[in-house]
DNA sequence: TTTTGTGAACGTGTTCACAGCG
DNA sequence: CGCTGTGAACACGTTCACAAAA
Protein backbone atom coordinates (compact mmCIF):
# COMPACT_ATOMS: atom_id res chain seq x y z
CA UNK A 1 0.00 0.00 0.00
CA UNK A 2 1.66 3.12 -0.96
CA UNK A 3 1.00 6.40 0.27
CA UNK A 4 -2.52 8.52 -0.45
CA UNK A 5 -2.68 10.98 -2.22
CA UNK A 6 -4.47 14.35 -1.03
CA UNK A 7 -6.78 14.23 -3.95
CA UNK A 8 -7.65 10.51 -3.53
CA UNK A 9 -8.74 11.77 0.57
CA UNK A 10 -10.88 14.94 -0.52
CA UNK A 11 -12.75 11.71 -3.19
CA UNK A 12 -13.08 9.96 -0.38
CA UNK A 13 -15.18 12.54 1.71
CA UNK A 14 -17.38 13.01 -1.52
CA UNK A 15 -18.13 9.17 -1.66
CA UNK A 16 -18.64 9.65 1.64
CA UNK A 17 -21.77 11.71 0.63
CA UNK A 18 -22.45 10.40 -2.30
CA UNK A 19 -22.97 7.02 -0.85
CA UNK A 20 -24.69 8.69 2.26
CA UNK A 21 -27.49 9.92 -0.34
CA UNK A 22 -28.08 6.75 -1.81
CA UNK A 23 -28.51 4.98 1.09
CA UNK A 24 -31.29 7.29 1.77
CA UNK A 25 -32.68 6.65 -2.12
CA UNK A 26 -32.78 2.69 -0.78
CA UNK A 27 -29.92 1.48 -3.01
CA UNK A 28 -27.99 -1.40 -1.65
CA UNK A 29 -25.92 -1.70 -4.63
CA UNK A 30 -23.60 1.06 -6.78
CA UNK A 31 -21.17 0.52 -9.38
CA UNK A 32 -17.61 2.64 -9.89
CA UNK A 33 -19.29 4.10 -12.88
CA UNK A 34 -22.50 5.17 -11.15
CA UNK A 35 -20.11 6.37 -8.16
CA UNK A 36 -18.04 8.49 -10.30
CA UNK A 37 -20.85 9.98 -12.70
CA UNK A 38 -22.20 11.39 -9.88
CA UNK A 39 -18.87 12.82 -8.82
CA UNK A 40 -18.09 14.07 -12.55
CA UNK A 41 -14.93 12.02 -12.82
CA UNK A 42 -13.94 8.48 -14.08
CA UNK A 43 -14.98 5.36 -12.88
CA UNK A 44 -11.59 4.00 -13.58
CA UNK A 45 -10.77 6.74 -10.56
CA UNK A 46 -13.31 5.29 -8.34
CA UNK A 47 -11.58 1.78 -8.32
CA UNK A 48 -8.34 3.12 -8.23
CA UNK A 49 -8.88 5.33 -4.85
CA UNK A 50 -10.57 2.44 -3.55
CA UNK A 51 -8.06 0.17 -4.27
CA UNK A 52 -5.69 1.41 -1.99
CA UNK A 53 -7.59 0.89 1.15
CA UNK A 54 -8.95 -2.86 -0.08
CA UNK A 55 -11.06 -4.99 -2.43
CA UNK A 56 -14.76 -3.46 -1.22
CA UNK A 57 -16.44 -4.59 -4.42
CA UNK A 58 -17.70 -7.32 -6.32
CA UNK A 59 -17.13 -8.31 -9.98
CA UNK A 60 -20.01 -8.14 -11.79
CA UNK A 61 -22.47 -6.00 -8.98
CA UNK A 62 -20.73 -3.14 -7.78
CA UNK A 63 -20.25 -2.25 -4.12
CA UNK A 64 -22.44 -3.02 -1.14
CA UNK A 65 -23.91 0.79 -0.71
CA UNK A 66 -23.72 0.27 3.44
CA UNK A 67 -20.43 -1.74 3.86
CA UNK A 68 -18.42 0.26 1.61
CA UNK A 69 -19.96 3.43 3.20
CA UNK A 70 -18.87 2.18 6.56
CA UNK A 71 -15.70 1.26 5.43
CA UNK A 72 -14.97 4.64 4.62
CA UNK A 73 -16.35 5.95 7.81
CA UNK A 74 -13.75 3.99 9.34
CA UNK A 75 -10.55 4.92 6.82
CA UNK A 76 -11.76 8.67 7.44
CA UNK A 77 -11.66 8.21 10.87
CA UNK A 78 -15.03 9.71 11.38
CA UNK A 79 -15.98 6.56 13.82
CA UNK A 80 -14.43 8.25 16.56
CA UNK A 81 -14.92 11.98 17.76
CA UNK A 82 -12.28 14.39 17.85
CA UNK A 83 -12.20 17.52 20.38
CA UNK A 84 -11.87 20.68 18.54
CA UNK A 85 -11.30 24.51 19.74
CA UNK A 86 -11.63 27.00 17.26
CA UNK A 87 -9.65 30.62 18.13
CA UNK A 88 -11.54 33.79 17.48
CA UNK A 89 -14.56 34.30 18.30
CA UNK A 90 -15.79 36.66 15.26
CA UNK A 91 -17.73 36.00 12.82
CA UNK A 92 -16.25 32.59 11.01
CA UNK A 93 -15.44 31.36 14.68
CA UNK A 94 -19.01 32.09 15.59
CA UNK A 95 -20.13 30.87 12.21
CA UNK A 96 -18.49 27.07 13.14
CA UNK A 97 -19.95 27.03 16.64
CA UNK A 98 -23.37 28.12 14.95
CA UNK A 99 -23.35 24.98 12.67
CA UNK A 100 -24.40 21.78 13.78
CA UNK A 101 -22.89 19.61 10.61
CA UNK A 102 -19.84 19.02 12.35
CA UNK A 103 -21.22 17.31 15.22
CA UNK A 104 -22.99 14.33 13.65
CA UNK A 105 -19.39 14.23 11.21
CA UNK A 106 -17.32 13.47 14.89
CA UNK A 107 -16.04 16.81 15.73
CA UNK A 108 -17.00 18.29 19.65
CA UNK A 109 -16.76 21.66 19.71
CA UNK A 110 -15.30 22.00 23.20
CA UNK A 111 -13.65 25.25 23.40
CA UNK A 112 -13.68 28.88 21.70
CA UNK A 113 -10.80 31.60 22.57
CA UNK A 114 -10.22 34.81 22.10
CA UNK A 115 -8.26 37.65 23.42
CA UNK A 116 -10.29 40.46 23.03
CA UNK A 117 -11.40 41.32 27.40
CA UNK A 118 -15.00 42.56 26.06
CA UNK A 119 -15.32 38.91 24.18
CA UNK A 120 -13.79 36.78 27.11
CA UNK A 121 -16.08 35.94 29.59
CA UNK A 122 -19.73 36.07 26.83
CA UNK A 123 -21.13 32.82 25.91
CA UNK A 124 -21.31 31.86 22.55
CA UNK A 125 -23.63 28.87 21.64
CA UNK A 126 -23.52 26.54 24.57
CA UNK A 127 -19.93 27.47 25.64
CA UNK A 128 -18.07 30.45 27.33
CA UNK A 129 -15.68 32.48 25.38
CA UNK A 130 -12.18 32.13 27.37
CA UNK A 131 -9.20 33.91 27.10
CA UNK A 132 -6.08 32.90 24.98
CA UNK A 133 -3.76 32.33 27.28
CA UNK A 134 -5.66 29.49 29.23
CA UNK A 135 -5.57 27.13 26.37
CA UNK A 136 -3.45 23.93 27.63
CA UNK A 137 -2.58 20.73 27.19
CA UNK A 138 -4.77 20.03 29.74
CA UNK A 139 -7.97 20.46 27.44
CA UNK A 140 -6.45 17.46 25.35
CA UNK A 141 -7.37 19.08 21.97
CA UNK A 142 -6.86 16.48 19.00
CA UNK A 143 -8.05 19.97 16.24
CA UNK A 144 -7.28 23.52 16.68
CA UNK A 145 -8.96 26.16 14.15
CA UNK A 146 -7.50 29.71 13.46
CA UNK A 147 -10.28 31.98 13.02
CA UNK A 148 -8.64 35.32 13.45
CA UNK A 149 -6.91 38.45 11.96
CA UNK A 150 -4.34 37.41 9.29
CA UNK A 151 -1.40 39.20 12.18
CA UNK A 152 -2.57 36.52 14.93
CA UNK A 153 -2.74 33.40 12.84
CA UNK A 154 0.76 32.27 13.74
CA UNK A 155 0.95 33.13 17.48
CA UNK A 156 -2.34 31.36 17.76
CA UNK A 157 -1.07 28.47 15.83
CA UNK A 158 1.95 28.10 17.89
CA UNK A 159 -0.30 28.41 21.35
CA UNK A 160 -2.43 25.12 19.83
CA UNK A 161 1.09 23.25 18.92
CA UNK A 162 2.52 24.20 22.49
CA UNK A 163 -1.33 22.82 24.01
CA UNK A 164 -0.55 19.85 21.96
CA UNK A 165 -3.13 19.74 18.58
CA UNK A 166 -2.31 16.91 15.86
CA UNK A 167 -4.05 18.98 13.13
CA UNK A 168 -4.87 22.81 12.24
CA UNK A 169 -7.39 24.05 9.92
CA UNK A 170 -6.69 27.46 9.11
CA UNK A 171 -9.02 30.39 8.04
CA UNK A 172 -6.88 33.56 8.30
CA UNK A 173 -5.35 34.45 5.27
CA UNK A 174 -1.58 33.63 5.82
CA UNK A 175 0.42 30.67 5.41
CA UNK A 176 1.42 29.09 9.14
CA UNK A 177 4.45 27.39 9.58
CA UNK A 178 4.39 24.18 12.09
CA UNK A 179 5.86 21.39 12.99
CA UNK A 180 5.82 18.37 10.66
CA UNK A 181 4.07 16.11 12.91
CA UNK A 182 1.02 18.71 12.81
CA UNK A 183 -1.30 18.00 10.20
CA UNK A 184 -1.91 21.04 8.07
CA UNK A 185 -5.28 22.23 6.13
CA UNK A 186 -5.85 25.82 5.19
CA UNK A 187 -9.61 27.56 3.85
CA UNK A 188 -8.33 30.89 2.32
CA UNK A 189 -11.63 32.66 1.08
CA UNK A 190 -9.12 35.21 -0.64
CA UNK A 191 -7.29 33.29 -2.29
CA UNK A 192 -10.58 31.75 -3.80
CA UNK A 193 -11.82 34.94 -4.77
CA UNK A 194 -8.68 35.83 -6.25
CA UNK A 195 -8.94 32.80 -8.67
CA UNK A 196 -12.49 33.43 -9.62
CA UNK A 197 -11.22 37.37 -10.27
CA UNK A 198 -8.09 35.20 -12.45
CA UNK A 199 -10.93 33.27 -14.36
CA UNK A 200 -12.99 35.99 -15.24
CA UNK A 201 -10.25 38.05 -16.37
CA UNK A 202 -9.32 35.72 -19.14
CA UNK A 203 -10.89 35.66 -22.54
CA UNK A 204 -13.69 33.56 -22.67
CA UNK A 205 -11.67 30.50 -24.28
CA UNK A 206 -9.34 28.33 -22.42
CA UNK A 207 -11.53 26.69 -19.96
CA UNK A 208 -11.01 23.81 -17.32
CA UNK A 209 -11.66 20.86 -19.45
CA UNK A 210 -14.46 18.59 -18.50
CA UNK A 211 -14.43 15.09 -20.37
CA UNK A 212 -17.27 14.02 -21.82
CA UNK A 213 -18.13 9.84 -21.68
CA UNK B 1 2.00 30.97 -23.67
CA UNK B 2 0.84 27.58 -22.48
CA UNK B 3 -2.53 27.16 -20.14
CA UNK B 4 -2.10 28.19 -16.99
CA UNK B 5 -2.48 25.63 -14.13
CA UNK B 6 -4.84 26.48 -11.01
CA UNK B 7 -1.80 25.43 -8.68
CA UNK B 8 -0.20 28.91 -10.41
CA UNK B 9 -2.87 30.84 -9.76
CA UNK B 10 -3.19 30.38 -6.38
CA UNK B 11 0.56 30.39 -5.99
CA UNK B 12 0.25 33.80 -7.51
CA UNK B 13 -2.07 34.93 -4.86
CA UNK B 14 0.55 33.81 -2.34
CA UNK B 15 3.25 35.95 -4.04
CA UNK B 16 0.93 39.11 -4.25
CA UNK B 17 0.25 38.86 -0.45
CA UNK B 18 4.41 37.96 0.37
CA UNK B 19 4.99 41.01 -2.14
CA UNK B 20 2.61 43.43 -0.04
CA UNK B 21 4.41 42.23 3.30
CA UNK B 22 7.81 42.71 1.68
CA UNK B 23 7.06 46.22 0.38
CA UNK B 24 5.74 47.48 3.54
CA UNK B 25 9.08 46.37 5.05
CA UNK B 26 10.64 48.78 2.43
CA UNK B 27 12.43 46.28 0.15
CA UNK B 28 12.68 47.02 -3.35
CA UNK B 29 13.84 43.99 -4.59
CA UNK B 30 13.14 40.00 -3.83
CA UNK B 31 15.08 37.05 -5.31
CA UNK B 32 13.08 34.11 -6.62
CA UNK B 33 14.91 32.17 -3.49
CA UNK B 34 13.50 34.64 -0.91
CA UNK B 35 9.80 34.90 -2.49
CA UNK B 36 9.94 30.90 -2.35
CA UNK B 37 11.31 30.61 1.20
CA UNK B 38 8.51 32.47 2.70
CA UNK B 39 6.35 30.67 0.34
CA UNK B 40 7.74 27.02 1.29
CA UNK B 41 8.44 26.27 -2.22
CA UNK B 42 11.27 26.22 -4.25
CA UNK B 43 12.71 29.00 -6.00
CA UNK B 44 12.60 26.92 -10.12
CA UNK B 45 8.43 26.74 -9.09
CA UNK B 46 8.50 30.97 -8.23
CA UNK B 47 10.01 31.49 -12.00
CA UNK B 48 8.03 28.91 -13.56
CA UNK B 49 4.86 30.59 -12.34
CA UNK B 50 5.47 34.33 -13.21
CA UNK B 51 7.57 33.35 -16.35
CA UNK B 52 3.75 32.26 -17.76
CA UNK B 53 3.34 35.64 -18.24
CA UNK B 54 6.31 37.37 -18.86
CA UNK B 55 9.52 38.21 -17.92
CA UNK B 56 9.30 40.21 -15.00
CA UNK B 57 13.04 39.66 -13.70
CA UNK B 58 16.32 41.43 -14.33
CA UNK B 59 18.82 38.85 -14.00
CA UNK B 60 21.70 39.32 -11.49
CA UNK B 61 19.09 41.14 -9.21
CA UNK B 62 15.62 39.69 -8.82
CA UNK B 63 12.18 41.26 -9.19
CA UNK B 64 11.40 44.76 -8.20
CA UNK B 65 8.72 44.30 -5.59
CA UNK B 66 6.66 47.53 -6.69
CA UNK B 67 6.44 46.54 -9.84
CA UNK B 68 5.85 42.87 -9.66
CA UNK B 69 3.04 43.24 -6.75
CA UNK B 70 1.39 45.30 -9.73
CA UNK B 71 1.92 43.24 -12.73
CA UNK B 72 0.16 39.95 -10.32
CA UNK B 73 -2.69 42.38 -9.74
CA UNK B 74 -3.04 42.93 -13.20
CA UNK B 75 -2.61 39.65 -13.84
CA UNK B 76 -5.41 38.38 -10.51
CA UNK B 77 -7.88 41.00 -12.20
CA UNK B 78 -7.43 43.00 -9.12
CA UNK B 79 -7.60 45.96 -10.89
CA UNK B 80 -11.15 46.09 -11.65
CA UNK B 81 -14.07 45.36 -9.14
CA UNK B 82 -16.01 42.71 -9.29
CA UNK B 83 -20.16 43.22 -7.93
CA UNK B 84 -20.81 39.92 -5.66
CA UNK B 85 -24.03 38.64 -4.77
CA UNK B 86 -24.29 36.10 -1.37
CA UNK B 87 -27.22 33.76 -1.99
CA UNK B 88 -28.18 32.62 2.12
CA UNK B 89 -28.28 35.36 4.84
CA UNK B 90 -26.60 32.51 7.86
CA UNK B 91 -24.27 32.38 9.62
CA UNK B 92 -21.53 32.33 6.40
CA UNK B 93 -23.10 34.81 4.60
CA UNK B 94 -23.40 37.23 7.02
CA UNK B 95 -19.74 36.40 8.02
CA UNK B 96 -19.27 37.49 4.33
CA UNK B 97 -20.70 40.54 4.55
CA UNK B 98 -18.80 41.59 7.72
CA UNK B 99 -15.46 40.62 6.62
CA UNK B 100 -14.11 43.87 4.69
CA UNK B 101 -11.14 42.55 3.32
CA UNK B 102 -12.78 41.46 0.29
CA UNK B 103 -13.57 45.15 -0.73
CA UNK B 104 -9.62 45.73 -0.46
CA UNK B 105 -9.18 43.65 -2.67
CA UNK B 106 -11.61 44.51 -5.82
CA UNK B 107 -15.35 42.69 -4.55
CA UNK B 108 -17.78 44.55 -4.04
CA UNK B 109 -21.05 42.59 -2.05
CA UNK B 110 -23.98 44.73 -3.70
CA UNK B 111 -26.64 41.98 -2.88
CA UNK B 112 -27.74 39.60 -0.30
CA UNK B 113 -30.37 37.16 -0.91
CA UNK B 114 -32.74 34.72 1.03
CA UNK B 115 -35.89 32.62 0.55
CA UNK B 116 -36.81 32.86 4.33
CA UNK B 117 -39.95 35.28 4.63
CA UNK B 118 -38.40 36.10 7.89
CA UNK B 119 -34.79 36.93 6.56
CA UNK B 120 -36.10 38.75 3.56
CA UNK B 121 -36.11 42.58 4.32
CA UNK B 122 -34.00 42.81 7.51
CA UNK B 123 -30.87 44.83 7.51
CA UNK B 124 -27.68 42.83 7.17
CA UNK B 125 -24.69 45.59 6.97
CA UNK B 126 -25.30 48.06 4.44
CA UNK B 127 -27.64 45.67 2.57
CA UNK B 128 -30.95 45.13 3.15
CA UNK B 129 -31.84 41.32 2.45
CA UNK B 130 -34.01 40.79 -0.93
CA UNK B 131 -35.79 37.84 -1.97
CA UNK B 132 -34.16 35.20 -3.44
CA UNK B 133 -36.60 35.36 -6.69
CA UNK B 134 -35.86 38.96 -7.05
CA UNK B 135 -32.62 38.29 -8.22
CA UNK B 136 -32.30 38.84 -12.23
CA UNK B 137 -29.77 39.65 -14.75
CA UNK B 138 -30.17 43.35 -14.03
CA UNK B 139 -28.50 43.43 -10.87
CA UNK B 140 -25.31 42.95 -13.35
CA UNK B 141 -23.87 39.98 -11.09
CA UNK B 142 -20.29 39.31 -11.43
CA UNK B 143 -19.60 36.50 -8.97
CA UNK B 144 -22.14 34.68 -6.77
CA UNK B 145 -21.50 33.14 -3.66
CA UNK B 146 -23.58 30.24 -2.35
CA UNK B 147 -23.99 30.36 1.85
CA UNK B 148 -27.15 28.27 1.67
CA UNK B 149 -27.98 24.72 3.11
CA UNK B 150 -27.01 21.69 0.80
CA UNK B 151 -30.27 21.21 -0.51
CA UNK B 152 -31.20 24.59 -1.41
CA UNK B 153 -27.45 24.86 -3.53
CA UNK B 154 -27.97 23.76 -7.06
CA UNK B 155 -31.18 25.40 -7.48
CA UNK B 156 -29.56 29.02 -5.95
CA UNK B 157 -26.43 28.21 -8.03
CA UNK B 158 -29.21 27.71 -11.34
CA UNK B 159 -30.60 30.80 -10.44
CA UNK B 160 -27.05 32.38 -10.55
CA UNK B 161 -26.36 31.05 -13.87
CA UNK B 162 -29.52 32.28 -15.27
CA UNK B 163 -28.90 35.59 -13.69
CA UNK B 164 -25.64 35.71 -15.90
CA UNK B 165 -23.27 35.74 -13.32
CA UNK B 166 -19.77 34.32 -14.73
CA UNK B 167 -18.88 33.05 -11.62
CA UNK B 168 -19.90 31.33 -8.69
CA UNK B 169 -18.29 30.63 -4.89
CA UNK B 170 -19.59 27.38 -3.31
CA UNK B 171 -19.64 26.95 0.41
CA UNK B 172 -22.27 24.18 0.40
CA UNK B 173 -21.14 20.54 1.09
CA UNK B 174 -22.14 19.84 -2.34
CA UNK B 175 -20.69 19.48 -5.78
CA UNK B 176 -22.87 22.02 -8.08
CA UNK B 177 -23.37 21.33 -11.56
CA UNK B 178 -23.21 24.56 -13.93
CA UNK B 179 -22.73 24.91 -17.46
CA UNK B 180 -18.51 25.58 -18.36
CA UNK B 181 -18.18 28.84 -19.10
CA UNK B 182 -19.28 29.67 -15.38
CA UNK B 183 -16.11 29.57 -13.86
CA UNK B 184 -16.72 27.46 -9.54
CA UNK B 185 -14.70 27.26 -6.68
CA UNK B 186 -15.87 25.31 -4.00
CA UNK B 187 -14.56 25.89 -0.26
CA UNK B 188 -15.70 23.12 1.47
CA UNK B 189 -14.86 23.26 5.28
CA UNK B 190 -17.03 19.24 5.73
CA UNK B 191 -14.19 18.22 3.64
CA UNK B 192 -11.46 20.04 4.97
CA UNK B 193 -12.22 18.64 8.54
CA UNK B 194 -12.55 15.25 6.78
CA UNK B 195 -9.42 15.41 5.64
CA UNK B 196 -7.50 16.33 8.84
CA UNK B 197 -9.68 13.76 10.78
CA UNK B 198 -7.75 11.01 8.33
CA UNK B 199 -4.52 12.50 8.69
CA UNK B 200 -4.78 12.06 12.54
CA UNK B 201 -6.29 8.59 12.30
CA UNK B 202 -2.69 7.40 10.02
CA UNK B 203 0.03 6.19 12.05
CA UNK B 204 2.67 8.75 12.63
CA UNK B 205 4.87 7.92 9.96
CA UNK B 206 4.09 8.88 6.52
CA UNK B 207 3.71 12.91 6.33
CA UNK B 208 3.92 15.07 3.72
CA UNK B 209 7.20 15.46 2.45
CA UNK B 210 9.16 18.92 3.15
CA UNK B 211 12.28 19.28 1.21
CA UNK B 212 14.48 21.14 3.28
CA UNK B 213 17.56 22.78 0.86
C1' DT C 1 -22.04 -10.62 -19.45
C1' DT C 2 -21.17 -7.31 -16.05
C1' DT C 3 -18.04 -5.00 -13.19
C1' DT C 4 -13.96 -5.01 -10.29
C1' DG C 5 -8.94 -4.54 -9.56
C1' DT C 6 -4.64 -3.23 -11.58
C1' DG C 7 -0.35 -2.84 -14.50
C1' DA C 8 0.82 0.09 -18.36
C1' DA C 9 0.41 4.32 -20.85
C1' DC C 10 -0.38 8.94 -20.64
C1' DG C 11 -0.52 13.73 -19.26
C1' DT C 12 0.48 17.32 -16.18
C1' DG C 13 2.88 19.74 -12.69
C1' DT C 14 7.44 20.10 -10.20
C1' DT C 15 12.34 20.07 -9.87
C1' DC C 16 16.88 20.07 -11.90
C1' DA C 17 20.52 22.12 -14.10
C1' DC C 18 22.50 25.23 -16.99
C1' DA C 19 22.73 28.73 -20.71
C1' DG C 20 22.11 33.59 -21.01
C1' DC C 21 22.36 38.33 -19.20
C1' DG C 22 23.09 41.88 -16.14
C1' DC D 1 29.68 36.46 -9.89
C1' DG D 2 24.39 36.31 -9.07
C1' DC D 3 20.06 35.45 -10.59
C1' DT D 4 16.66 34.78 -14.14
C1' DG D 5 14.45 32.09 -17.70
C1' DT D 6 13.80 27.56 -19.63
C1' DG D 7 14.38 22.95 -21.87
C1' DA D 8 15.01 18.35 -20.01
C1' DA D 9 14.34 15.01 -16.45
C1' DC D 10 11.53 13.51 -13.06
C1' DA D 11 7.55 12.45 -10.08
C1' DC D 12 2.95 11.87 -9.53
C1' DG D 13 -1.83 11.56 -10.43
C1' DT D 14 -5.22 10.13 -14.01
C1' DT D 15 -6.93 7.32 -17.64
C1' DC D 16 -6.78 3.22 -20.50
C1' DA D 17 -7.43 -1.39 -21.26
C1' DC D 18 -7.76 -5.96 -20.00
C1' DA D 19 -7.43 -10.17 -17.09
C1' DA D 20 -9.98 -12.14 -13.35
C1' DA D 21 -14.06 -13.09 -10.93
C1' DA D 22 -19.01 -13.41 -10.04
Amino acid sequence: MSRISDSTVRRLSHYYRVLEEVAAEGQRLISSHRLAEREGITSAQVRKDLSCFGSFGRRGLGYDVDHLREQIRGILGLSRRWRVAIAGAGHIGSALIAYRGFGEQGFDVVAVFDTSPQRVGRPLGDLAVRAMDSLSARDAIDVGVVATPARAAQDVADAFVAAGVRGILNFAPRKLRVPPAVALRAVDMTMEFESLSFALSQPRSARRPRSAP
